[in-house]
DNA sequence: CCACAAAAATACCGACTGGTATATTAATAA
DNA sequence: TTATTAATATACCAGTCGGTATTTTTGTGG
């Protein structure tokens, strides 16, 4: 059974966190907390040491919400070109959650915390550690399975993938039209379609 | 002849530019302004009508050095292939520029201005749009020249480009790490090759 | 129901925010 | 040299910032 303040620490998280993903760490002031999460400055210090805890907190439920998601849709599939597509088609539909949730937490978070926040960027900088590696992990069991050729450069185009998703997220976020990730995806599928051996499966 | 507030307003620009450049909009305060200035909110506010008539101003200022000098490297050729070289060349350089001066400004204050400032934004969406343009441009006029393949998808093609490499200035920014810039452009030169007709010239 | 501890509210802190009205200085034209 | 205007400095405003010491309320085990 969890505390009277688990509770409340963990909805404070949650009330919070898409505070900070659509305005970032520096325009979401401590005023604006205790306003959505209707309590005082004492419950909130009482909870978290400070605001970059806060915020970090956040950051990581905002970073875990997407990751599940993600996970969720590409365990729908075994074979790793089915994966990789639904992986895709998930960066793809990233502006539709964009638009309900506000902007892109590694963008704005990242931006915001590059001259300010020393911890929350190198956070940050964690997570896109772990999402490139992880689009390698896919391309790696595709090649391994056979499926994608030999003479694919994992590592490279892993990177590829994740930086061309990342420019298309920021381009949609600006200037506010979907088009740059639909069609940063359909560039980024037909950049892997010659690698493909699907008669292999 | 300049008047005495005309040149004080440019120094002011000047000066200031590079502080918007790196810390963004909201992270820079009027006292940072006018510490590195050296003159008081008097004289600022004098020769602009607020925070954010400066900020338009500086970050003009900065994207005219970064135009005018992308122009300059590609001024230097006359056939369009050898234009576009120089252009992508000068975008995988630009992690360079970004040492030098801070960061992006098209990232910074796009993220920036995204939630709080409208005017700023817009200035940036037009220039982007400028920037994009510019790339369709160059294409087409290899497209025309007989040295790029007519079924380049001229259009498409632009936004994917400058996609990528603000995807890549993003990544360079978060990362610290230019390879992303690097690779980003080897992966685009690699995706133009197959049009190119170089024989019709 | 009471005692004790945990949790949240209140009231406040000094520093800083962008902005402005007014006073002072510097340039300029007659 | 003097009157006028342009340019800059001074001093201040109300509001907000993140943070905290203290008090009050709430929850809980005996």
């Amino acid at each position: 059974m969890q505390t009277k303040a688990e509770q409340t620490r963990q909805y404070i998280i949650e009330t919070v966190a898409p505070l900070f993903n659509r305005y970032g760490y520096a325009a979401t002031s401590m005023a604006d907390i205790t306003k959505a999460v209707g309590m005082t400055k004492g419950a909130i210090y009482g909870n978290f040491e400070n605001k970059e805890a806060l915020a970090i907190a956040a950051f990581n439920h905002n970073i875990r919400a997407v990751m599940r998601h993600l996970a969720y849709k590409m365990d729908q599939y075994q074979a790793p070109l089915d994966r990789i597509q639904a992986m895709l088609d998930y960066f793809g539909d990233y502006g539709h959650y964009m638009v309900k949730a506000g902007v892109c937490p590694i963008v704005n978070i990242g931006v915001d915390a590059n001259n300010n926040n020393e911890r929350l960027l190198q956070r940050v900088q964690e997570v896109i550690g772990k999402l490139q590696k992880g689009i390698a992990k896919e391309l790696q069991a595709g090649v391994t399975a056979g499926v994608l050729a030999a003479d694919l450069p994992i590592e490279a185009a892993a990177q590829y993938i994740y930086t061309s998703v990342q420019g298309a997220v920021f381009m949609t976020m600006t200037m506010q039209e979907t088009t740059y990730l639909k069609q940063t995806i359909q560039f980024l599928k037909s950049y892997l379609k010659p690698y493909e051996r699907p008669q292999a499966a």
